[in-house]
DNA sequence: GTTGGACCTGCTGAC
DNA sequence: CCGCCCAGGTCCAAC
């Protein structure tokens, strides 16, 4: 392993080359997929996946560099690391078959090199997601946030920095939470989809969110249109994020422009309604085969301008 | 099938 | 500096 020296080295890293599978990890962590990492003063990305506690570090943020990580309190565990950044997912053959298919679009694929769809625990996010509507991304994480905080317990790190770490809370802890608490702790009106959605979900069996990942997508997406608050771009989300469904196109505002925009231009200026929103995610999956929800991630990573940092950059100028 | 309105907050850009 | 619009939608009621 690399000598690594600077005061990161307190922390036993591990290294992993990711010359052949490539990682551009602040578009993976804050492409709006997931919620609670935070990059601290140097650099190192923190967060959990389920109650392991996980700390990420590029060094030079090259995606085809060296990936430096770490668990705690447990240590090593790479499988945990590895199977939610999906770091065995070969990301070239798909640039080659997205790029074919729609050149427009070849030079976005590019910029965003390594860009995933990562793996999460499914209860996460759901209950993530469910914060999503009419919300901004700034303020979504400032929700989840609170939530794992006010309900979910501390991971011991065994290191003076970063600033505390928490699981996020169980279901039966959301499922007996306060609703004043909720709404003013940033979740509004949604508190009592998140006390509801618990409680449901609390009626079914042990595993049952996670075994949708055994099922077909069209049943999953299906299953969780049930929950108050899921609505179809809700349950794709999941369905994608945490449940394996990568043939699964969350159609948001910016997607659903973009899509008519290249895709179905006779669409224009008309409404979203569920009728469209079908017609969008089927329009990706044509021309972006099984994974379409993986290149629609990216185009929403350029579409809303995630990656625009607060500084002044060149204003909304369009690629593609 | 589609449309319109309400819904909690607080960050953000345009005047 | 203030007020207004808006933000990764969903739900409900009314055509």
């Amino acid at each position: 392993m690399r000598q690594v020296t600077t005061h990161n080295s307190r922390i036993a890293w591990r290294r992993f080359d990711c010359s052949k599978s490539p990682l551009h990890l602040e578009a993976t962590l804050r492409t709006g997929q997931s919620f609670r990492w935070c990059r601290d003063a140097n650099g190192v990305w923190w967060g959990t996946i389920e109650s392991v506690g996980v700390a990420l570090w590029q060094p030079d943020g090259e995606p085809y560099g060296d990936l430096y990580w770490q668990t705690f309190p447990e240590p090593d565990l790479w499988e945990v690391v590895e199977d939610y950044l999906q770091l065995r997912t070969d990301l070239e053959s798909l640039y080659c078959r997205w790029s074919f298919a729609e050149p427009r679009l070849a030079e976005v694929f590019r910029a965003f090199a390594g860009l995933r769809v990562l793996r999460q625990p499914p209860e996460e996010c759901l209950f993530a997601f469910l914060c999503a509507t009419t919300n901004t991304v700034t303020k979504i994480e400032r929700s989840v946030r609170y939530l794992a905080e006010r309900y979910g317990a501390r991971i011991c790190t065994g290191l003076d920095k970063p600033a505390t770490l928490f699981a996020f809370p169980s279901v039966s802890a959301l499922s007996a939470a306060d609703e004043r608490d909720l709404r003013a702790g940033l979740w509004g009106y949604r508190a009592p989809f998140v006390i509801k959605t618990a409680q449901k979900l609390l009626q079914k069996p042990q595993g049952w969110l996670r075994a949708l990942r055994d099922v077909p997508y069209a049943e999953a997406h299906e299953a969780l249109l049930e929950f108050p608050g899921v609505g179809p771009k809700v349950a794709d989300c999941v369905c994608l994020f945490a449940l394996d469904k990568w043939e699964a196109v969350p159609v948001d505002r910016h997607i659903y422009r973009l899509g008519v925009r290249l895709f179905l231009p006779h669409f224009e200026g008309r409404s979203l309604t569920p009728r469209l929103y079908k017609a969008v995610a089927e329009a990706f999956r044509e021309r972006f085969g099984p994974m379409a929800g993986w290149a629609q991630q990216t185009l929403f990573y350029a579409e809303a301008g995630l990656y625009r940092r607060p500084d002044k950059e060149s204003s909304r100028q369009r690629r593609f």
